[in-house]
DNA sequence: CCATATATCGAAAATATTTTCAGTATATGA
DNA sequence: TCATATACTGAAAATATTTTCGATATATGG
């Protein structure tokens, strides 16, 4: 079969639903980094996740805007400026985040154990 | 450079580290249907989840085991028969799984209707 | 002897994701 | 004029993941 589109989310379960829409790997941090509300420009949002490649969150942020997880806002200006912002149903998916960070947190000794550093 | 294995889980931060352990297409659902602690041998995992291709519950389920969400006993019969049970660290989990869940449930007409058979 | 069930594996093919790179555009300031 | 900052894009390269396929092994039942 020839090369299609994949779907953008994934409808099979509500469970693979929620994962489609977080799982990429960045789009995680994303949210987390614009849970306060406060909209945030690219240029911002790349010093806040350095490792992260520019064009990446470009990707991410767009599929983000389309699943309605976050809103963009061109301003006509010049230099361009635009910004993103966490929209309720973003947000709705905080305490999601917060209890990912939570277990991170609480668990992360034994994974550094295992695989950290020349453990590998 | 050339090809090298990808770190096993993500240490960068604790919020990467939770998602890294069940962001793969079939971890969560795996984790979802061994969460009522009854072991369950492969191909009954596969009849749950008869969209996977078995090989790649195999490859998946072994990572699980490695990172210890999931434990396995080989018994030494023929044909041969293996079993794979939920872990107190996989059953920690269960939490975030179940919060995904309703997340889903709770939000799957909005993305139905958008996404959804036709609307691609 | 042959098909079936069972679990597992290696290898390759197919797909998807992430990253890099070079380009668009335009105001500002050296 | 030239570098810089800014946001954005297309294309291709690099990587990673998922899927398919064919193979191993051996008891059981036809």
């Amino acid at each position: 079969m020839a090369y299609e589109k994949k779907i953008p989310v994934d409808l099979d379960c509500p469970l693979r639903l929620t994962m489609s829409l977080i799982e990429s790997k960045w789009k995680s941090c994303i949210l987390d980094e614009l849970r306060n509300g406060k909209p945030q420009r690219p240029s911002e949002i790349h010093k806040l996740l350095p490792e992260a490649a520019p064009r990446v969150l470009d990707l991410q942020l767009k599929e983000m805007v389309e699943d309605g997880l976050v809103e963009k806002t061109i301003y006509p200006e010049l230099p361009p400026r635009s910004e993103y912002r966490i929209t309720p149903l973003g947000l709705s998916l905080i305490p999601i985040i917060d209890q990912m960070l939570k277990w991170g947190q609480d668990h992360f000794d034994i994974f550094e154990k295992k695989y950290g550093a020349g453990k590998g």
